[in-house]
DNA sequence: TTTGCTAGTTTAATCGATTAAGCATATACT
DNA sequence: AGTATATGCTTAATCGATTAAACTAGCAAA
C-alpha cells in the first residue's frame, strides 16, 4: 500500500508526461488539447489507483492555499461556534476550509496565531479582534493579506469589517425598558474599549436621554473579561442597591448573562418581579429560565456568511475597498421585563 | 513592500547559499557547522526582514503538515465546541494547528470531509465517527493515516479510541434515580447503533435489571438525530403515559435533553414533582432551569487531550498499537430527581 | 611533499503539482 | 510545392524549504 499516488505514478503507468495528466485531472484538457482517448485512459487510471492530489503541493505551486483562518475569542463560546459553524457552510461552497484559533481576548495570542497562520499561508482571516489589537490589524494590512473583522471593528481603520448595530440594539433594548415602566435602569458590561461594547454602551445611554431618564450613578458595572464571576459577586450588590436602587439590567453579553443571572439568583432578586432584564445574544438557558429571558439577537448566520463572502471577494480582487456591514439585530421579546 | 520574504531573499542579502540560511533558522547550525558570525547576520537579517517561513513549503519537503483533521458531528454543539477548543490548546503545544468539519451525523459528508483533509495532508484525524462510517475509518487503515475516535468507536474494528465509559455512566444515572424510589424509569436516544449510544442503553437496562426492576414496555423512545422536536412532539406523550406512565426519563445526549425538557413543558409536567430527570452532558440551562438538573457529566477535557496525546504518539511512531481509553463519567447530582 | 582531517560553505536534488514554451506531425490552403 | 494552422504531447522551470553530498581552504601530522 503506497503511501501516496502522484501525478507521476499515474504518468507512468500511461506512459505520458505528469503534464498531460495534470492537464487533464485539473480540467484543462481543451485549453491543453489533450487527446480524447488518452485523457480517458489518465482519467482511469487516476480513479483506479485512487489518485488524490497534493494540495499542498498545489498551494506550494499557485500560491493559494484555499484556506481561511478563523480567529475568534474563544471557540466554545456557542456565540463563536455557531459563526464558526456557518463560516465552514459558507466557505465549503467555494472550495475553502477553515483554521481556527482562540485568542481569550489577547493580543498577544493574537497575534501569535496570526504568524502561525500567516505561515501557512492561510488567503484570508475572518477575525474578532481583541481590544489592543489595532498594531496586529495594520500588521495585515501592511502584509496586503485580505481579512474581515467580525463581531468588533476599528472605527479609526479603514478595514472590512461585517457586524451588528450594536447601538440600535441596545437603543431598542433600552427603550423596551423604558416602555414597560423602569427607570433605573443599569448595564452590566465589559470593561474594554472595543467598539461593539462601546456602542452597546452609547445606545444605551442614547435611549435614556431621548426619554429623558437620567442615567443611574453608576449607570454602568464594568467587568473584566477573564474574572466574570467573581466582579459581579463582588461589585453586583452595590451597583443594584445604591443610592437608587435599579429596577431594570441590561446585560451586554452572553457570558455576562448567565453569570449575572445566577449571581442575582444568589442575592434572592427574583425576575421580573424585583427586577427585570434584557441580555445580549442568544442561550439556550434563556429559554428555559423559570422566566424566559428577553434578548437581543444577533444575525450570527448573516454575519457569518457575508463576512465570508467579503473575504472571498478581496481575496479575489485585492484591491477592492473595505467593505462595512452592519445587520440589524432583532429583540426576542419574553417575560422578563414584566407585563 | 514585498508579498513574502524567503529564504532566498536573506540569503541573497547576506551573500550566502539559502542552504546556510535555513541550517540556522532551523536551528541546525550546530550538526551544520555554521560559523558564528554569519550565523549572527543571517538571524539579524532575518529578524529585519521580518521572514515567515513558509510552512507549505516546509510541509511538501519533510512531508509533515503539523495539521490535524478534527471531524465532529457539529462543531456548533456546545459539546464539540468545548472539545474542539481543548484540543486545539493541547494540539499547540506540539506546533499543531486543527482544521474542523462537521459531518451532521451523515457518513457521505465524513467520507468528503475526510477526503478533503487528506489531500490537504493533515498528519492525522480526530474524528467523532457517523454511524456506518466503518468502512471510512478502514480506509483511513488502508491509508496509514494515523487517527483517534472520540466520543465513540467502532468495537469491531481495532482503532485508537477515546471516550468516557457510557455504559457506566447511564448506569450511575439510572441507578440513582432507582434508589431515589422511581420505578417506571424510560430512556430518550438517538435511534442509531453507535456504540456510545447502545452502551448507554444497555447500562440503562443493566441498572433496572440488576435492581430486579422490570423495564416498561416500551424502556426506550428512539428520535432520529435530525428531527429531535418532531419526534418528541409526536411520541413523548405515548411514551410518557403508556400502560404504566412513566416517573423518570433519562436523556441520552445533551440536545435530546433540552427539546425534552421544552416538550415536557408544554405537556404541562413539573419537575420533579411528576417526572424525575437525569439528562447526559453539560448544558448551561441545566443549572437555570426551575429545577436544576441532574446530570452525567463528561471528561471532556480530559478525553480531547488524551485524543491529542494518543494522536501524535501515533504521527510519531506508526507501528504503535492502537489504545483504547476510557474515562470515568461524573453523575452530577442536583434536583431533578425528588428528594 | 603528500596525506588526512576539520571547519565552513555551496551545489543540486527533492517534495508534487502547474504551466509557458517548445517540438513534432498532420492537415489545409494558396 | 510551400507555407500556415491545428493537434497532441513533452520539456523544463517554478513555487520555497530541506538536506545529503560535494567542494574548498587551512592546518597538522607523517
Amino acid at each position: 500500500m503506497k503511501k501516496h499516488v502522484s501525478l507521476k505514478d499515474i504518468a507512468q503507468r500511461v506512459g505520458v508526461s505528469t503534464a498531460l495528466v495534470s492537464y487533464v485531472l485539473s480540467g484543462k484538457e481543451r485549453e491543453a488539447r489533450v487527446g480524447q482517448e488518452i485523457a480517458e485512459v489518465i482519467r482511469k487510471t487516476a480513479a483506479e489507483l485512487n489518485y488524490q492530489p497534493n494540495h499542498i503541493a498545489k498551494s506550494l505551486k499557485t500560491g493559494k492555499s484555499y484556506t481561511i483562518g478563523l480567529i475568534v475569542a474563544d471557540i466554545s463560546n456557542p456565540f463563536f461556534a455557531t459563526m464558526a459553524r456557518q463560516i465552514e457552510d459558507e466557505a465549503k461552497r467555494d472550495n475553502y476550509t477553515a483554521i481556527f484559533g482562540s485568542s481569550d481576548e489577547r493580543p498577544d495570542k493574537m497575534r501569535a496565531l496570526l504568524d502561525v497562520l500567516i505561515k501557512r499561508q492561510v488567503d484570508g482571516f475572518i477575525i474578532a479582534p481583541t481590544e489592543g489589537s489595532e498594531d496586529h490589524v495594520r500588521y495585515l494590512q501592511q502584509l496586503r493579506i485580505p481579512f474581515v473583522l467580525v463581531d468588533r471593528h476599528f472605527p479609526e481603520i479603514d478595514t472590512n469589517y461585517v457586524c451588528a448595530d450594536n447601538h440600535g440594539a441596545a437603543y431598542q433594548a433600552t427603550t423596551h425598558l423604558i416602555r414597560k415602566g423602569h427607570r433605573a435602569i443599569g448595564l452590566v458590561a465589559y470593561r474594554n474599549q472595543l467598539v461593539h461594547m462601546l456602542d452597546r454602551e452609547r445606545g444605551y445611554r442614547q435611549a435614556l436621554e431621548d426619554h429623558g431618564i437620567a442615567a443611574p450613578q453608576p449607570a454602568v458595572l464594568h467587568v473584566g473579561f477573564d474574572r466574570v464571576a467573581d466582579d459581579l459577586a463582588r461589585d453586583l450588590p452595590g451597583f443594584l442597591g445604591g443610592g437608587r436602587p435599579m429596577d431594570a439590567l441590561l446585560f451586554a453579553t452572553n457570558t455576562l448573562s448567565l453569570e449575572g443571572l445566577k449571581r442575582l439568583g444568589r442575592l434572592g432578586y427574583r425576575i421580573p418581579r424585583d427586577l427585570a432584564v434584557v441580555c445580549f445574544d442568544e442561550s439556550d438557558p434563556f429559554d428555559f429560565f423559570y422566566c424566559p429571558i428577553t434578548h437581543v439577537r444577533q444575525p450570527v448566520a448573516a454575519i457569518a456568511t457575508r463576512a465570508v463572502r467579503v473575504l472571498v471577494d478581496q481575496i479575489q480582487d485585492g484591491e477592492r475597498r473595505a467593505e462595512h456591514v452592519v445587520y440589524d439585530a432583532e429583540l426576542v421579546i419574553r417575560e422578563s421585563c414584566g407585563g
